[in-house]
DNA sequence: ACCATTCAAAACAGTATGTTAACCTTAACT
DNA sequence: AGTTAAGGTTAACATACTGTTTTGAATGGT
């Protein structure tokens, strides 16, 4: 994805912090925009649908923790990537939503290299998360929303977890994804399975669409290849 | 990269402080490892060559910040993360060293849960940081994503340990690793494995890549070079 | 309530990979 | 040049990893 795609979305209530962030990452190409509290972030949101949402965590009328709570509860929110801003003397242990749904945090003061590096790392996740739209790999398509395979014009329907998994490894082609990668992205990551699952699951997938897509990598993972 | 793969350094001269990051960070399945003072704890860096070190300010022999300071002036260091730990009552404008190669503060007291999830979020810079994406050395790319190199076009498919045995050469080109640092990174400090073990790895290397690339450092151990 | 489908676990087999041991070669030092 | 210590080579061996099948438990629809 192409820098001047992506769609920021600052939130701080002070001018000079919304200034600072705001300058450099204009300076870097991508699209800001920006709120001065909670609510109107999510009215923001809504109507631009940045991938990268940077909340404050002190404010006015809704504070980050709430406001990352209520964005992810919308569906459109859920693979948006949230990244909190603490000051660095900020008691931590208020930090409860840590785990309930941000992408990272940053502290401030932060230095604009650091700060902008911070950020890309972050959007680099991005670009294995896409949900929703189809993929075409070779000769084979894969429609998100209607959850289907196509192959040779032929229609092929999978259970869930076969979708997701060919759908995950056809996100990236030809890059190999470790078998915890797997399971933490197919599976959840508190789900405890077996080591075995995941080969099942390829096994189906290579049965149903062919044996020649799928590669196995010893010791790491699976990679899709046309 | 595996939780269990994560080395930790664990720096406090108090025994009930260790105890408590150590029970936690046990728990969640890292390697831990723990020295009482600043001299003792760049010993146990230069052996076990952990991922992040956790640095109380107030120390015998050696305090944090000096600690630090030393560290990242040995290039082995210069990308492992560094935290340091304070009580909350301290001043913080003594904290000089932080611009100076520290990546975060930890105050205590602190909750095991926010403790944790700190220590995670640190961990996450490693991922962006070294894996993935590609490396170019002379006419020789390795790609950590596909796990893959490409000589003169060419895709040259590697057993795991020979891939992250030239990965880890390669990603210093002419510098040397010396075998027991290649044994801690590629293979892991608890396993025992023997000292052929690496020349055989190595000879495989040189048959499959090239001969002339890898380079022996009689005593020391081996380096790449294009 | 029944059946079909999907998912997960266990058991086992086959094989690539990793390790060792023994012996050979090379390089450094006297 | 001889000696010694370190690395190189090879093949046998061990093991870790994956592939496959069977079985049983959930799940969801009729």
């Amino acid at each position: 994805m192409d820098v001047k795609d992506i769609k920021i979305l600052l939130v701080d209530d002070e001018d000079d912090v919304l200034d600072f962030m705001k300058y450099n990452l204009d300076k870097e190409g991508f699209q800001v925009h920006t709120a001065q509290n909670g609510l109107d972030a999510i009215q923001v949101a809504k109507k631009v649908f940045p991938q990268l949402i940077i909340l404050d965590l002190m404010m006015p009328k809704l504070d980050g923790i709430e406001t990352c709570r209520e964005l992810r509860a919308i569906p459109e929110f859920k693979n948006t990537l949230v990244a909190f801003l603490t000051a660095r003397e900020e008691d931590y242990s208020q930090i409860a939503g840590f785990d309930a749904g941000a992408d990272d945090y940053i502290t401030k003061p932060i230095k604009p290299c650091v700060f902008i590096s911070r950020i890309k790392a972050l959007l680099r996740r991005l670009e294995t998360n896409q949900t929703g739209g189809k993929l075409r790999v070779g000769d084979i398509e894969i429609d998100r929303d209607r959850y289907l395979i196509l192959k040779d014009g032929k229609e092929i329907i999978l259970p869930r977890k076969e979708f997701e998994l060919l759908s995950l490894l056809a996100s990236k082609p030809g890059r190999v994804f470790k078998r915890e990668e797997i399971l933490s992205k197919v599976w959840g990551n508190d789900t405890i399975v077996g080591d075995r699952t995941i080969d099942v699951h390829i096994r189906k997938l290579r049965e149903k669409i062919g044996d020649e897509y799928f590669k196995t990598i010893k010791g790491i993972g699976y990679k899709f290849d046309a």
